[in-house]
RNA sequence: GGAGGGAUCGCAUAGUGGUCUAGUGCGGGCGCCUGCUAAGCGCUUACCCUGGGUGACUGGGGUCGUGGGUUCAAAUCCCACUCCCUCCGCCA
């Protein structure tokens, strides 16, 4: 969320960045709620302080009474106006997504997203690579079918090597980071409050990609970066705490009714899959250098792997809702022969902190101030077991393990 | 799922309609005193919104778990919700 004050003190330059990232949301309606409020609040306050002047009195005549009837009334009427301004001024400033930082590339679509390196060779093959659906189903590592007779579409099951190369890469991801990279891990619950997805800004706009449980009022995560926000939700930190680096692994939960018919092939774009997700709680004027400390934690995890990846720098009109600034990982997929996004590494500044209430205090006796938050897949596991399906097969149709996986999964090759 | 108890400043607690402009103790901070790692004394101690002043500062309002309600007046009474505790039942 943005600062009222901000948006009332730098109209144009807000107007500006909505405009880059191709958002239709609409700034006048709120400025004249935002001032019809701030009116409304100093005629009600008034009346409040000669209510409480009143009520100090320890005798009260009838005249007094008379007089603060007529108080009461009117302050009943007004707190009442001004709940509802206040409600109708808070719904919309949680659709105003964040303003994209100055080095961000002004862009139309994905198509101006910039590649900004690639890292590691293509793979040749003397024979025609196949697609991780067909090596899956093949192997007998993945079954489209019976997750189809489960759940319905966009499910499927992982079966013997297949769940085991899932869980050998997501032990191994959380190794690398928690040992090398300073990650904390945590274990949060994938169902959470309403207030959670608020903080997080998955709600209100983005409601509709959601699971919701209706008895309980429970939401489905579809990423660890919820709970992980929501962590420190109404809290103050201690000074001398930050940074504070958090890695989680959950299973996520998504609808895709965005993305409705795309990605229907393979295990691309499923409504439950698995991630390992980076986050960080940063001092303000560290989040610029933070958020490439992160890509660089989630890079060395493609490194490690040794597949071929590339970095994006997402455009205006990329960029999520709550970015100031976002790198994409992709990594190379021969089979389906396109790029898989594997990560997306995002600085939000204050802006999930400002939803979520998250401060720290700079020094003991400083006054509290928001945090910058950051957060980045690091990775999630359906495409980086596409990328090594598929960069690891043979000619017969085996899968060579990563070396750095193989104690992990207890083989050299799967067949 | 059932029955009961509870939520007040960092911690512990007092407060059952006006004397609460929320008290006290501990802890924290600042200072004073003192020939000695102690003790004592004084002051101070949260957050949010909004105004005034260049500034050191300062005015007003709100917050006693949350949201409503009753009342001239609510920490206190009523309703709903959230969370915690105790007991019973069920349970991987």
């Amino acid at each position: 969320m943005l600062d009222i004050k901000f948006i009332r003190e730098n109209t144009e330059l807000v107007n500006q960045a909505l405009t880059n990232r191709h958002d239709d949301a609409s700034l006048e309606e709120i400025l004249t709620l935002d001032q019809q409020y701030r009116e409304r609040i100093l005629v009600l306050e008034e009346l409040r302080r000669e209510r409480k002047a009143a009520a100090r009195q320890k005798q009260a005549s009838e005249e007094m009474i008379n007089k603060g009837r007529e108080l009461r009334t009117n302050i009943q009427s007004l707190e009442e106006e001004i709940r509802g301004l206040n409600a109708q001024l808070n719904d919309l400033l949680l659709r105003i997504p964040n303003i994209p930082d100055p080095s961000v590339p002004v862009g139309k679509d994905e198509t101006d997203n910039v590649v900004l390196r690639t890292w590691g060779e293509l793979p040749a093959f003397d024979f025609k690579p196949a697609p991780h659906w067909e090596l899956g189903e093949s192997l007998g590592i993945i079954d489209f079918e019976r997750g189809v007779k489960l759940s319905g579409s966009r499910f499927y099951v992982l079966k013997g090597m297949g769940a085991r190369l899932q869980r050998a890469l997501i032990t191994f991801m959380i190794d690398l980071h928690t040992n090398e990279h300073g990650f904390e891990e945590i274990y949060p619950p994938y169902m959470v409050k309403q207030e959670c997805m608020v903080g997080s800004s998955n709600l209100p706009k983005f409601k509709d990609n959601l699971y919701h449980d209706e008895e309980d009022d429970l939401w489905f995560v579809p990423t660890a970066e919820v709970p992980l926000t929501n962590l420190h939700r109404d809290e103050i930190i201690p000074p001398g705490i930050l940074p504070i680096y958090y890695a989680a692994y959950t299973a996520c939960f998504r609808r895709e009714k965005m993305s409705a018919g795309k990605d229907t092939r393979g295990i691309k774009r499923g409504h439950q899959f698995d991630k390992v997700e980076l986050y960080k709680y940063v001092e303000p004027a560290t989040s610029g250098e933070e958020l490439e400390k992160l890509l660089a934690s989630a890079e060395d995890v493609c490194r490690k792997l040794k597949l071929p990846y590339r970095i994006l720098q997402l455009c205006t009109a990329d960029i999520s809702f709550a970015s100031v600034k976002s790198y994409d990982i992709e990594m190379w997929a021969p089979g389906c022969s396109e790029w898989l996004e594997v990560s997306s590494c995002s600085n939000c500044g204050d802006f999930q902190a400002r939803r979520a209430n998250i401060r720290y205090r700079p020094t003991p006796d400083a006054k509290p101030q928001f945090v910058h938050t950051l957060n980045g897949s690091g990775l999630a596991l359906p495409r980086v077991l596409i990328a090594v399906i598929e960069n690891y097969q043979q000619a017969d149709g085996s899968i060579i393990v990563p070396e750095v996986l193989r104690s992990y999964v207890g083989a050299d090759v799967i067949r």
